[in-house]
DNA sequence: CGGTATTCCTATCGGGATAGTAGGAATATA
DNA sequence: TATATTCCTACTATCCCGATAGGAATACCG
């Protein structure tokens, strides 16, 4: 349960891999290979770091891709959520309700309890913490 | 994200339901009714719930459901766990590895420690700290 | 300019899980 | 016996995920 989308593990693998690379800038067939991903799906990920704001891109002959800042300044909270949205265990997080008990519906406080205990984590822990483990 | 299944939302509230009730015991029906869930698919729900001894039933006419101990002794991770099974973000939080890195893996210790903190939330939390959040 | 390497875009597909449905057998009460 | 309920098994429909395909845009390099 609670299982992580492969699209998030690849992501964080694939910017691991280019925290922990020598060369400025790696290829996305490059990184699949190193990393045994499948390299057109790795492709569509690295596209969406790229909107999110935490890879740069290079096209043509000896482009590629590279960190958009230094690890240190990368939570990996930002990283989760740039793949797969904010976190979200059930509909009644944010405002809404979505069982009939309304705004005082019990559970719903247990939910909004677990989201913080996973943004906490999500949020102490940089791409660096993760690369230095 | 990490959105949780219709599942196991209605067993907590099925077994919210249970603990706050003044009776002695509910039918699965009657539980679907004012949760407004399907009332089918709650059935198999706790039967779930029953195999895993959180509930006890009695069949036939005035049967139902009752939790099968004092809230105060149902651990939210119990609950959890008995309807969606141990929490594994990734494959490789036990001893086997699931990417080419081997033993070494550096997402993987962040994935142990994501699955700590949501493991101790949920310990942190008994089925009665929820009705009386 | 031509060739090549690469990112980027869009569309599609198959499998598996989830959510829900259906029907009825077993069992207890009255 | 009639009725209320749990319990069991099978089925379906839909959606999401993971992956694939093909090619357009773009940049370097001689
Ligand atoms: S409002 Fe979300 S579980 Fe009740
Ligand atoms: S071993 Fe699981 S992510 Fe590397």
């Amino acid at each position: 349960m609670f299982s992580v989308p492969t699209r998030t593990q690849y992501g964080i693998r694939a910017l691991v891999h280019l925290a922990t690379s020598e060369a400025r800038s790696s290829t996305s067939a490059e990184i699949a290979k190193a990393q045994a991903i499948s390299p057109k799906y790795l492709e569509g990920i690295l596209g969406q770091l790229k909107t999110s704001g935490l890879v740069l891109s290079e096209r043509g002959a000896h482009g590629g891709y590279r960190l958009a800042r230094e690890p240190e300044s990368i939570p990996m909270r930002e990283i989760v959520e740039a793949l797969e949205g904010e976190i979200r265990p059930v509909g009644c997080v944010d405002d809404s309700d979505c069982c009939e008990q309304g705004v005082d519906c019990l559970p719903r406080r247990f939910w909004i309890g677990l989201k913080q205990a996973i943004d906490g984590y999500l949020d102490s822990k940089t791409l660096r913490d993760v690369i230095e483990a």
